[in-house]
Formats: C-alpha cells, structure tokens, sequence
RNA sequence: GGGAGCAUAGCUCAGCUGGGAGAGCACCUGCCUUACAAGCAGGGGGUCACAGGUUCGAGCCCUGUUGUUCCCACCA
C-alpha cells in the first residue's frame, strides 16, 4: 500500500473487499446463547425498485448500527429481503404486456402468475445486488421474500387466526376505488392533491311545493345515485319540507327528503344530495335512513348501464345478494361515458334545463391513488377488512408504556394520531400478484370456508364446487408479519425465541403509519409482545435546492453514480455526519467530496505510518514508556471512545462520527503525526521505535471507530498495518478505559500546543515565512512542561533554539503571550514597536474583559450559591488563568516601552 | 380545520440533560515543509427570526408574533 497512489481509490478496493466479506461468510449471525443478540430486520425493498438515495440513507444507517454492535460483541443479525408490492409489481407487468397488446384477462389468472414470477426471478434481485455497492453487512443467507413459502405461510396463519377471533369480516362497505388499478386501496394508500374544480348548484324540484332546492356539489356525475336529500331537523328554512320529496333532475325520480345531522345549517344552502353509493358520509347517512343504495358507475370508471344492471339481476335471481349490495342504475343516455365526460354532459344538459343555477369555481383536495394518480372514486363495494379498534388499543399502549421507543420521540405523534383516527382497514385487494385470501365459497349452497389449507368439499352442503376467493391482500398485510415472519414464525424457531422482539427498526417519517403501525399490532396481536424495541426515523433526501426528490421533476441523485464518483465510504459518511434523527437533509455535492477528502486524508496518514513502521518489527501493544505528547492523544482518543459510544447509544451517529472526523484530522493528523517526526527521524532508536508503536496503536484504534461508518477504506489499511484477527469488521470496538486516562498530561500538552499556535499567529500576522528561523525564549512558570516541547517548538513554530526560564529580559523582540506563557521572538529588524504595543494593548483589553465576566458572576451571590460546584470551579479556573495572562501581558507592554 | 418541523457565518447544516457560538464549502493571507495541494499554517465573518417571560445564567426551557416546509382531515 505504501509505494501506491498518493490519492485513494474506492474502486480498487470496494468490490474487493465486499466479494471477500461475502465468501468469508461474515455477515451471517447464529443462535449464539453465548452472545447476547442484536438484530435489525431491513425494510424490504419493493423488487420492481431501483436503488435509491433514500434507500442508501436507510441501509447506511442500518449498517452503521449493525456493525458497531457486531463490534461490541453482540450477535448482529441484520436480515434482508424484498416486498412483492403488489399493486406496483402488477401494474409494471400489465404495462409491459400493453406493449405486447396483451391484457390479463387474455392470459388468465395461471398464466399472469407465472409471468409474474418470471419477473421477480429477472428483476427481484437487481435491486439487492445494488445494495452490495453501499457495503451493507446483511446476512444474506437468510434473505426473504414476502411471497416466498415461509411469509406466505405466516400470512394464511394470522388471517385465519384473525377470522375467528373476529378481527376480520367481509361486508360492503365504502372504499377508496382507483378506477385505472381496479382494485380497491386503503385509506393510507389515498394522496391527496389540490386541484382546481367547481362547486356546480343544481335546482331540484320539491315534488309536494313545487319550489327549488338549491344544491351545491363538485361532483355533479354522482347525482344519478342519489337516493335522498338531507336538510337538518331543526332548519327553520325547511321545517316545511319533513316527509316531502325531491324529483331528482335528469332521471325524474323520486327521492325523499330526509333530516339528519349529516346537513349543516351553517354550509352552503342547507341541503345535501345523497349518494349512498358512491360518498363515504353519505353512505353513513344512507345506513341511518335505511336509504337504498344505487350504484352509477362501473368498476373502470364509466357510468352503469344496461349490462351492469342485468349482471346485478342475475346476482339477485341467484340469491347472492348480501347486505348492502349496491343496486345498479342504468344511466341512460349517459351509460358507457366515463365519469369526466359523464359530467360533462351531465352539467350541460342541466343548463339547457336551466337546472344549474351556478358554477362556482374552488380549488380543494381530491383523493388520488398513491401509484398512479387516478382521482379516487369512493364506492362501496364487498371487500375484506381489519377490525382496527381492538389492534390499535394495545399498540397505543405500547409506546406509551414505553415498550417501543420512537427516536427523535416527537415522531411518535404520528404514531399516535393514526392510531387514534384510525378506520377499519380494507385489505382485499382485486389483484392476482399477490397473497390470495384463503377463503372459499361453495357454488351450491353458498357457505364460505376461511382455511389455511385448499378446501374442495363444502363443510355444509357437501358440495364439491369450493371456489376460493379471486382476490389478493394488501402488500402492506405480510409487511406487517415482517419481524417475525422471517424468522421463521408460525413454526417456532430458535431464531425466534433468539432474535424476537428485534432491536430497532430503521425508517423514514413518511412510513411510520403505513408500515410501522402494522407491524406493531400485528407484532402484538401475533406474538404477545412488540417486534422492537427501538424506532429509529430518519427524514428525507431532498435536492440540492431543498425540493423532494421525484421522477417527473427528474432531480432525483443515483446513489450508484455517487459511489462510482468518490467511493461508498464517501456516500456512506456524508450520509451519517450533519444529519439529526427525523430532519430532512439535503443533498450536496460538494460535501461527498469533502467526505471524499477526509477518507483520502486517512489514507494518506495512513500511507505514512506505513512507511514508517516497514521494516521495523511493531506489535500491537504499547511501549513502556510514554511521553507528554504520547499521553495526550493517547488520552484524547480514549475520551473519544466514551464519547462515541455515549453517542451512538442515543442514536446520535452524526455527532459522534464528527468528534471522530475532528480527532482523525486535528489530533491525529495535523498534530500527533507532525509532532511525532521529530521522534521518528531522531537517531534514538528507542524513540523512533516507541513513536511506531504508538502510531500503530492509535491508528488501529481510528479504523476500528471508523469502520462501521466507513467499512471499505478502513478493512483496506487494517489488512496493511500489524494485525491479528480475520478482518476488522469482526474486531471489538474500542472502549474507554482508566488505564489511558492522562488528563494532567494532556492538558500540559495543550499548553505547548497554545504555544505553537500563538507563535504562527504572529508570524503570520507580521508575514514572516516559516523559512524564516529565530530564536525562541519562552518565559513560564512551568518550566518542566515546556521543557518537554523544545523539538516542537524548532519543528512546528520555526525555532533555531529554544530558551526556557521563569523570565527574561529582552528588549526589542516580538511578544506573543498565552494563559501559561509569554514568549519572545527576537526578529528585531522586523519589529514595529507602535505596532506592537497597539496588539498588546487589544488584547489586554479583551482579557480584562473577559476576566471583569468572570469576577462579575464569582462576585454574584445567586451564582455562587445556586451553580454547580463544577461550574464555579471552572470560571475560578478561568479567571486564575486570565489574571495570570493579564500579568504577563503587562510586563510584555513594560518590557517594550 | 387540526398537528408537526424548521428559522444559527455568504451557502448547506450540527449544537446531547441550560454553564464562554461550531463544521463543510466559499472568501482573504502565506506556504509545492520528504503522508496528503483532495494538502499545510493562519485570518475575517454570527443581536443564534422577532417580542416578552422563567433562571444566578437562555441558541437551548415557557408564551406570543412573523416567515417557511410538511403531515393529517368525509368540509356537500
């Protein structure tokens, strides 16, 4: 590694390493009860996905977690896998066979399936594949699908177990119908999106007065389902009305007028339309009034017509209706329009009528499918559902008893709120690609069987024409099982026992009620006890200009370009530093770069202690000997490795990696290393041999708190320096030990360090080119301390020689003073005595004021009777030094004049 | 209509349980010092949105205001 390149290359090292962490099988986890487990279950990829930014933010994190506590000794089990998604799984394999000019139902239901799977074999595993490239440490031997045997198995498992216990029935109900997927979608599955649309006032006629109803609607296509008008009971405007009717315009029927609560004095005119069929409130109002409930458009979008009304008469011939089966109207004219031109002419022929007596423009939300935008049509239809109340109360209780903790805990609100509101969940989905719900019908006497297992003779009649239903489950039904379902649940697997309830669970704020709230019903509801213990949210990956990442805007970043460009380790950390749990961050290009340069950075140092240690025989342990400077870093990093596991133990991953990052670059980098030369080039052998050791040391310690953060670059130098073990990923992560704490040392090696400082400073200011050397004399109180730092001072503050003292008497030097110091350089000939007293007096004046703070709260009562005694002592401290400064800064002026 | 986040250096953002404001990039000055110019040594730059309050002490806690982003909601 030594002789090569000067700048570091991802891509020399990144597919290597990851292909021999894969044969080495290192990212597999056992049944160890001698460990004490830790595992993450991956939200599982949809497999028609391509990686994404957001993903690579979602695995980083994951890895990061994974790999410090494989570290630290746990057995870390991060289990992968992908969702089937059914509706966008479906909706790309429909699409393709548009192409072909082939439709579903040309192929049939065997035929599509086994397309489909087809499919997944082609394109499921890209995804996977794509996540190689970010150095994730999943065990991928036991990577699952949400169709594979197992889940489709747990899936069958908690329907049946939910049907009897009750927790699932099938009934006509209102549900949000996207008429292009046609399927039904739950309500989490419903965007809402402004759009600009009309309030269209329609005259309805009043059958008894003859007088006009005036009614307001923005969906004038509907009116065709009406079954009733509503006004409230106690309307002084329409007490005259109770038990009238309305003649519904167009179709000239009959409709009553009804009062109920549902009509607000205070909105609009008063009066309401009411289609039960078709209006989720009105459906309410419909089951309260006993209304019948008239259905006027079809499953596609188009308005019912003639067929549609024979099929429902066939139904009802056979005896088949059930409760609150939708009637279907024949719409006339209008049958076979779709609902968009429907209202067209709906809206056209009332005008000609004179019927419509305003149209008012409005913008408001309208509901679209979550896959393909298609304004929603509420319907009722005959569906499965989730009887949410008894799931969601447990679940509540919960987080709320602190079982399952939300970080930052603010999100769990969302939790809360959806919980709370929450609606029974529609789960039947009128698909193929996906779990078909295990019920079966018999053909004869019409008994339904909910069964694990294929039933072919009716329990009942003894029939053998057993049907099972055609339609499929909610993809977000088997991710909700995901926790357990993996690890082997129904069966009761050692996995189980060992791994369940997981540790956390790592997600975005915009997943929390579509996926979180289920798993964690489903998780107690199934299991008795919650699926995590930990959420861990993170926001979204916005665009450099702050705006949402989307395909139509095509501002969306390739993860996989940016790794090709500087390295996963670069992504991965830009990822992980200056990101706070659950805010959104934004994308930038030049960070990745800067990330970039801190992993060649370490490569570099790195490069150096290399060819500083070749040749030499360096062991893993420490010398015997330690000087100041040794103690310090020694110290410092080992105040490090308490931080950091502080840290990433409340989930602050960006805050530790950059005391990380400023240690690397700071301590290590720009001053240990620097400091070290001295030792390193000196012709004491022990010394040399003793600053190997120590570099060594250090540096091992800096990959192993680095790696879970940058896995490539820091197994790449671990494999070059003196190393014991496999690979570092199975290292134990460095920890805090007393043995290492120096702070007395540590804190006399700053004192040098001020000074180093304070003499470039000057130099600086006045220009004096570090080829440039003089003598130094360093007049100080602690005279052992800085006798120690004379190789630095010549090394790092352009000093020929180095004189040590209490004091000197110096005329015509340049002064540079510190809290422990007054130092003089005597580059006379550069000396600007106005200059210089001008400086000295600048600086006296801050620290007088300075000091004057401190001896002002010293002098308060409330502060020295109310503060911590730590604090106190620190301003004591504080106000020592400046005094002893202001001294020192005084004799400097004397010293000058 | 309900709820939440954000407002800190020119830009993008950190700032943990209240105890002297930080990073990256940009900018200015000087350096090709035998690990690194993707670098080194320095420097300038902030009324922590505004107004009150609590406290010995507030970027941080409380109240209100303004601006901004987002989520939820059946407003006919």
């Amino acid at each position: 590694m030594a002789e090569l390149n000067k700048s570091y290359d991802p891509k020399q090292v990144e597919y290597r390493i990851y292909q021999n962490w894969l044969e080495k099988n290192y990212f597999h986890a056992e049944v160890n009860p001698d460990k004490k487990p830790y595992c993450i279950v991956m939200p599982p990829p949809n497999i028609t996905g391509q990686l994404h930014i957001g993903h690579a933010l979602d695995n980083t994190l994951q890895d990061i977690l994974i790999r410090w506590r494989r570290m630290q000794g746990y057995e870390a089990l991060w289990l992968p896998g992908t969702d089937h998604a059914s509706i966008a799984t479906e909706a790309k394999i429909v699409e393709a066979m548009r192409q072909e000019g082939v439709t579903k139902e040309d192929l049939g239901r065997e035929k599509f399936l086994e397309r489909a799977w087809d499919w997944k074999r082609e394109y499921g595993g890209r995804i996977t594949k794509q996540f190689w490239k970010l150095g994730v440490s999943c065990d991928w031997q036991r990577e699952r699908f949400t169709m594979d045997e197992g889940c489709s198995d747990a899936v069958k498992e908690v329907f049946v177990n939910y049907y009897n216990k009750g927790l699932i029935y099938r009934g006509n109900r209102m549900v949000n119908w996207c008429p292009h997927c046609c399927t039904s979608i739950s309500d989490a599955e419903v965007e809402y999106e402004e759009q600009n649309g009309n309030f269209w006032h329609i005259l309805y006629p009043v059958k008894e007065t003859g007088e006009m109803l005036e009614i307001a609607t923005t969906r004038p296509e509907t009116m065709l389902g009406d079954t009733a008008v509503a006004i409230n009971v106690d309307d002084e405007r329409y007490k005259h009305l109770h038990g009238c009717h309305a003649i519904l315009p167009l179709i000239n029927k009959e409709i009553p007028i009804v009062c109920d609560e549902h009509a607000d004095m205070e909105k609009g005119t008063g009066v309401v339309k009411i289609t039960p069929a078709h209006d989720p409130n009105d459906f309410e109002v419909g089951l309260r009034h006993d209304l019948p409930i008239v259905r006027c458009f079809t499953y596609d979008g188009h308005m019912t017509g003639a067929e549609d009304v024979k099929a429902y008469e066939e139904l009802k011939a056979s005896g088949k209706l059930s409760e609150n089966e939708p009637e279907v109207l024949d719409c006339g004219k209008y049958a076979g329009m779709t609902t968009d031109e429907a209202r067209k002419a709906i809206v056209a022929d009332l005008t000609e009528q004179g019927l419509l007596k305003e149209i008012e423009p409005l913008s408001h939300d309208v509901g679209t499918c979550y896959r393909c935008h298609t304004t929603i049509e509420p319907m009722v239809s005959k569906q499965w559902f989730v009887k949410m109340a008894p799931l969601a109360k447990p679940a509540i209780d919960a987080v709320k008893n602190g079982d399952t903790q939300f970080i930052p805990k603010r999100s769990e609100k969302i939790y809360f709120h959806w919980l709370e509101n929450i609606r029974d969940w529609c789960i039947s989905r009128q698909l193929w690609w996906g779990h078909r719900i295990p019920a079966y019908y018999c053909e004869d006497c019409g008994e339904m069987v909910v069964s694990k297992d294929a039933v072919t003779t009716c329990p009942k009649c003894g029939g053998t024409h057993m049907k099972q239903d055609e339609d499929t489950l909610d993809t977000w039904f088997s991710s909700a099982l995901w926790p357990f379902s993996t690890l082997g649940w129904p069966n009761e697997t050692e996995e189980l026992k060992y791994f369940y309830p997981t540790d956390t669970l790592v997600t975005g704020y915009d997943i929390i009620f579509f996926w979180v709230v289920r798993m964690m019903f489903s998780g107690l509801e199934n299991m008795g006890d919650v699926p995590f213990h930990t959420v861990f949210i993170h926001g979204l990956i916005r665009d450099e200009q702050g705006r949402k990442m989307s395909k139509s805007l095509g501002n969306g970043v390739d993860p996989i370009e940016v790794i090709d460009k500087y390295g996963a380790d670069a992504l991965r950390f830009f990822l992980a530093t200056g990101n706070s749990p659950g805010n959104d961050m934004r994308y930038s290009e030049t960070r990745v770069e800067s990330c970039r340069n801190f992993a060649n950075k370490l490569y570099n140092a790195s490069r150096f202690v290399l060819m500083n240690i070749e040749g030499y025989e360096v062991s893993l342990s420490l010398p015997t000997e330690l000087k100041l400077e040794d103690k310090w870093i020694l110290s410092t990093l080992n105040t490090l490795c308490k931080d950091m596991t502080e840290n990433l133990e409340k989930f602050e991953l960006g805050i530790a990696v950059q005391k990380l990052y400023d240690f690397i670059w700071d301590c290590f980098c720009d001053w240990y290393i620097e400091l070290k030369k001295t030792d390193l080039y000196s012709d004491d052998e022990t010394a040399a041999q003793n600053a190997r050791q120590v570099l060594v040391f250090v540096l091992d310690k800096i990959l192993k708190l680095l790696h879970p953060f940058m896995p490539f670059i820091t197994e790449e130098i671990w494999q070059n320096i003196p190393h014991e073990g496999e690979t570092i990923m199975r290292e134990q992560y460095p920890e805090y030990t007393e043995a290492l704490c120096f702070e007395r040392e540590a804190e006399d090696m700053q004192k040098i360090m001020k000074a180093i400082t304070a003499i470039r400073t000057r130099r600086n200011e006045m220009n004096v080119p570090p080829s440039k050397k003089a003598k130094l004399y360093i007049a100080t109180k602690a005279k052992d301390t800085f006798d120690h730092g004379v190789e630095f001072f010549k090394k790092l503050a352009s000093a020929n020689e180095v004189e040590i003292d209490t004091d000197f008497d110096i005329d015509g030097a340049v002064t540079v003073v510190t809290a422990s110091a007054k130092l003089y350089i005597p580059l006379n000939e550069l000396v600007d005595k106005e200059a210089e007293l001008k400086r000295l007096n600048k600086e006296l004046a801050q620290t007088e004021k300075m000091l004057a703070q401190d001896e002002k709260k010293l002098s308060n009562p409330g502060f020295m009777g109310k503060a911590p005694a730590a604090v106190i002592e620190k301003i004591k401290n504080q106000a020592e030094r400046e005094r002893e400064k202001l001294a020192l800064i005084k004799a400097a002026i004397e010293n000058l004049k």
